[in-house]
RNA sequence: GUGGGUAUAGCUUAGUUGGUUAAAGCGCCAGUUUGUGGCACUGGAGACCGUCGGUUCGAAUCCGACUAUCCACCCCA
């Protein structure tokens, strides 16, 4: 078929027969999200352009390379939002939410856009669930993020994740770190790769993310960010980390977590996966203090994480996780003639309005065809219309799985209760004996 | 942006050392059953063999370029 245009690089159609994998997910995500007393907030799938560069960071890959941004026609530069963050936090502001109390939590499921060649688990757009939570200085609060993440996974029953914190940080700790990292990169500048190379003067600290086998090695002997944490922020992780003990949460310190954005500071996390190739990340997130700041709020403590649904599903995928498929067809109506055809319409309507899943021929097909659709959608129980039925004002419906037929009448006023009765009498065939 | 793999019906694939109307299974549509699904049988629709160019009497097959896609680097969800 020569169509004359196919789906833009790096997206994905999510067709009807597997919707109902995106829709579960998004149901234990919400359900979870709101047991933690968040509520869900929608942006816009753009913004000003300004909103990323300042606050995802200017010399960030994201920002740097990454974005979708053009010109409007009325002249202002907007951008496909490339993570959820930052345009949550300024809803957050615009909407003056802080002034209606501390902590503000929010959760989003969101559409994001990079510019970025596409691989298994990372697309152009790629969808995210996320939650931020805004006015929570405390070390619990941090825990209690991660404890969500892990119930989450807990109820979806994905095994074999390992959750990896690490502490960047506050600005302060980080000035003194940075200066500590170049001095010691510098000692092996004719080693490094190029890029590690420009990052060595613009943002060290990913170098220490490089994979190449060489950066990797000699990032292996350079200072530690802990050892570099002022007091305050040493005291906010060693909290962090006692909260998770105590919650019997399982973490190994990675002094290697940077985060590629630049809001981060002080705790910072990522949920990986063996299950997953090269993109093992399902879940990253941690703090960031400095953000509301910089986009011109009041200082608001802050921090959130955000979880990738395509990577999700591939996890779940990748462990043979099975979910439910949606309930099938309740009633078919196989319909023989235009007066049977409207017979059938009719009744549908009744049953759909009390809620029963019904279906019957839209198409103009015979008898048979007929029934083979209704075998292939799995419908539960059939009923043929034809001119004997519609004279008697009775037929008879057959159980698709066992075969068992009943009468019932196709009066639209008794319909329903008929039908509810012949399930009963159908599926617990032992009260009938008693 | 840099590598590597792949490209034949909706899907999975076959296609022999280049040779005429490109094949099969599944799926789809219908018939066998003038009023009943699953099984079986029969038939039908559906492919300019990714695109363009080259070699050749002749290309799905050989060569080149391009494009798409997958995987990896980079980066991140």
């Amino acid at each position: 078929m020569a169509l004359i245009t196919k789906r833009i690089k790096g997206t994905q159609d999510v067709l009807p027969k597997e919707s109902y994998r995106w829709q579960f997910i998004k149901k234990v995500l919400s359900d979870e999200a709101k047991n933690f007393g968040y509520k869900e907030i929608r942006t816009p799938v753009f913004e000003n352009t300004k909103l990323f560069e300042r606050g995802v960071g200017e010399t960030t890959d994201v920002v740097q390379k990454e974005m979708y941004t053009f010109e409007t026609k009325g002249g202002d530069m907007i951008t496909l939002r490339p993570e959820g963050t930052a345009g949550t936090a300024r809803a957050v502001l615009e909407n003056a939410l802080p002034n209606e109390g501390l902590p503000i939590k929010a959760y989003y499921f969101l559409s994001c856009y990079r510019y970025e060649k596409p691989q298994s688990g990372r697309l152009r757009e790629f969808h995210q669930f996320g939650v931020e939570c805004f006015g929570a200085e405390n070390p619990a609060a941090d825990a209690e993020v991660i404890s969500m993440l892990c119930s989450i996974f807990e109820r979806l029953g994905v095994k074999n994740l390992s959750l990896e914190i690490n502490s960047i940080g506050c600005k302060e700790c980080r000035k003194n770190y940075h200066e500590a990292l170049k001095v010691y990169f510098e000692k092996y500048k004719d080693e490094l790769c190029e890029t590690c190379l420009s990052r060595l003067s613009r943002n060290p600290m990913r170098i220490l993310d490089c994979k190449s086998p060489i950066c990797k090695k000699i990032a292996e002997g350079a200072p530690k960010i802990i050892d570099f944490l002022c007091d305050d922020c040493k005291e906010h992780f060693e909290k962090v980390k006692t909260y998770l003990d105590t919650n019997g949460i399982n973490y190994t310190v990675n002094p290697n977590i940077v985060r590629g954005l630049d809001y981060y500071s002080k705790t910072v996390f990522e949920f990986v996966s063996t299950d997953l190739g090269a993109q093992s990340t399902v879940c990253g997130g941690g703090r960031y203090d400095g953000l509301i700041e910089e986009l011109g709020g009041q200082p608001l403590p802050s921090l959130g994480f955000g979880l990738g649904l395509e990577r999700l599903l591939l996890l779940l995928d990748a462990q043979n996780i099975e979910i439910e498929k949606p309930a099938p067809c309740e009633i078919y109506f196989a319909s023989m003639g235009d007066d049977a055809n409207k017979k059938a319409f009719e009744l549908a309507s009744v049953l759909r309005t009390a809620g029963v899943f019904t279906e019957f021929d839209i198409v103009g097909r015979g008898l048979r065809p007929q029934m083979k659709y209704a075998d292939k959608i799995g419908a539960k129980y059939s009923i043929v219309i034809g001119d004997d039925e519609l004279q008697k004002n009775k037929a008879e419906i057959k159980n698709m799985s066992n075969g068992n037929k009943y009468e019932i009448t196709l009066d639209k006023e008794k319909i329903i209760s008929d039908f509810l009765q012949i399930k009963i009498k159908d599926e617990l065939p032992s009260l009938e004996v008693q």
